[in-house]
RNA sequence: GCCCCCGUAGCUCAGGGGAUAGAGCACCGCCCUCCGGAGGCGGUGGCGCAGGUUCGAAUCCUGCCGGGGGCGCCA
């Protein structure tokens, strides 16, 4: 019995109830009843705090509430025992059988198990990482890869429409710098002021003087322009290759440049001046964002005739628009906090809802050994650097299994080591021990086949197995609807801890080859099978491997 | 000055109003006649401070203290 049929059943019981005239009260809809699993064992298998919610709109006392509702629920079949505890608490009991068939309904439903179609008709677009093409990706684009991959899997997972999109910052004055200095290194000289050093820079002039000997002896402006274009091919390349290397997929990269070649950010200005948010000062154009919240007005185009960034940004959320997205998801840098407000004034502006049509996720920025890291600092660590070092299951993981918002200090050298101070070793253990308990137990000659008996299932530690196997629908639609893949993470730590457990007190295999295999071992089976099922279909929506050996 | 995020165990962090606040690491013990010990069991140890809302607050609200980030006709 999953916690899902639970809740249909409490939602039942408390419509008879009132009908029977037990209790007056508007009984909330199936899904709006939490049927949680009690942290402590003691209070059942399942538990429900219904009675301490509905008491005031009942006008009856907590307990009483609960106990007309307990003794109803007490007879639903699968429901071995309903306690009313503390203030009110439902503790709920099922009956192993009941508890058990959930090992097959895992194993049978497969990869679907978790799956849900509550957000099926939902177009969403997904924009993160977007970094400038003027280098390679460190490790604060290295947070927004795996958590936006993570969520583009989640969102995907609960049946949503999921778009992921990486924007290029191809345009403007930072690409004109990009290509001077790789000019300036390839002849030895410094490198322009605010311009980019580094060991790729070095790589990127020498491959460009390979590919063209001659570029000194052009003219300063054909050599940084050719210097512009190559480079910026050659990293945005590079820059991909890593995210495919990380294992984080995008549907469409997304060019500055284009908006502004194809004519779209004059478009931007004028359909959004149609809109009447445009106006003019100081012989600038300026969007009228304080109409909506911002707490500064912003240029569209400067005194100079120069669209700003700015600009682009609004013709890049109309292009979402056109192309029909409901939700345009941004996650960004606490770094561009700011940008918050001006983003939802541009939905604003383009007559949007900027609270269903706009969401920015902000996602604090990262800290190793206690050093800032930062693209235009020297020693910056490179996600390429990480995945040589460390690989891509443990820095995704690790980044993963915590929240976007809390501040993160992760110690460079703990991350280096190759051991089980990593979590996801813990995770990938567990599953890689499900199919070494289900490859010995088929030569072993114990096959599922017919031989389930949920009954049989009665251990301690089953019990409290089966529990965590039912929670995960509900952790993944709860992880999807917050944005918060670690949820997810934290979860399979949990569960990985429940098998090692029921692993150490619960025999699959037979101990000889005399013992006679029983349905004691093929309900076990099923078990590990299905814990081998959820474990997998948890680290595919966070992008990490399930290996079967490790 | 204004805005955003965060203060939970010695360390790194979980805990979207609920029962006795958890995990890993670190430290101290224990478990291989047993499907992989990359595992399991036990011990030590904590909600920044002060108010408020609530039957109930680590969680929501306000103030203060402490840490990080942001406030361009830059990109």
């Amino acid at each position: 019995m999953t916690p899902e049929q639970l809740a249909q059943a409490l939602h039942t019981v408390l419509t008879d109830a009132v009908a029977a005239g037990e209790l007056g009260v508007d009984v909330p809809e199936p899904g709006e009843l939490r049927v949680e699993r009690p942290r402590n064992r003691e209070h059942g298998d399942w538990s429900s705090n219904v009675a301490l919610q509905l008491a005031k709109g009942a006008g009856m006392p907590p307990r009483q509430l609960a106990e007309a509702v307990a003794s109803r629920l007490g007879r639903v079949d699968g429901v071995a025992a309903v306690e009313v505890a503390g203030p009110g608490f439902l503790n709920i009991s099922l009956d192993a059988a009941s508890a058990g068939e959930l090992a097959r309904t895992i194993v049978e439903t497969g990869e679907a198990f978790g799956r849900n179609d509550l957000m099926a008709g939902r177009t969403i677009n997904l924009e993160f990482v977007s970094a400038n093409p003027t280098g390679p990706l460190h490790i604060g684009h290295t947070r927004w890869a795996a958590l936006g991959d993570a969520l583009r899997r989640l969102l995907t997972a609960c049946g949503a429409d999921v778009t992921a999109e990486h924007y290029i910052n191809d345009a403007g004055s930072q690409m004109d710098k990009f290509g001077a200095s790789i000019v300036a290194t390839a002849r030895g000289t410094e490198v322009p002021d605010g311009g980019y050093s580094g060991e790729w820079i070095d790589r990127l002039a020498e491959q460009l003087l390979a590919e063209r000997p001659d570029l000194l002896d052009l003219p300063e402006a054909e050599s940084t322009a050719l210097a512009r274009q190559r480079g910026y091919e050659l990293q945005l390349s590079q820059i991909q290759q890593t995210l495919a290397d990380f294992n984080v997929h995008f549907d469409v990269w997304f060019s500055e440049r284009s908006l502004h070649e194809s004519g779209k950010v004059e478009e931007a200005v004028a359909r959004l001046r149609e809109q009447g948010h445009v106006f003019d000062l100081d012989g600038a154009v300026w969007l009228r964002t304080t109409d909506f919240g911002d707490d500064r007005d912003r240029v569209l185009i400067r005194a100079n005739g120069e669209p700003t960034y700015f600009a682009s940004d609004c013709a890049y959320y109309l292009s979402k628009r056109d192309r029909g997205f409901t939700e345009k998801v941004y996650m960004l840098g606490a770094d561009h906090h700011g940008y918050v407000g001006r983003l939802k004034a541009i939905a604003a502006c383009a007559g949007d809802d900027p609270e269903r049509n706009i969401e920015v996720l902000i996602g604090q920025l990262i800290n190793i050994r206690g050093e800032r890291m930062g693209k235009r600092r020297g020693n910056a660590l490179f996600l390429t650097d990480l995945l040589e070092w460390i690989g891509a299951d443990p820095v995704r993981y690790s980044l993963e299994r915590y929240p976007a918002d809390s501040p993160l200090d992760l110690d460079g050298e703990e991350l280096r080591k190759r051991s089980n101070d990593n979590p996801v070793f813990y995770v990938q253990y567990a599953h890689a021990r499900t199919c070494n308990v289900a490859r010995l137990a088929g030569e072993d000659g114990v096959h599922r086949g017919d031989g389930f008996d949920p009954s049989l299932l009665t251990h301690g530690t089953e019990a409290v197995l089966l529990a965590a196997l039912g929670d995960f629908p509900r952790v993944v639609t709860q992880a999807a609807e917050l944005r918060e893949p670690h949820r997810v993470a934290r979860y399979l730590e949990d569960l990985a801890g429940r098998f090692h457990k029921w692993y150490d007190d619960c025999r699959v295999r037979p101990m000889t080859a005399e013992e006679e295999i029983t349905d004691l071992h093929r309900s076990r089976l099923w078990l590990n099978d299905a814990t081998r099922q959820v474990l997998a279909n948890g680290l595919g929506m966070l992008g990490v491997s399930a290996p079967e050996r490790m």
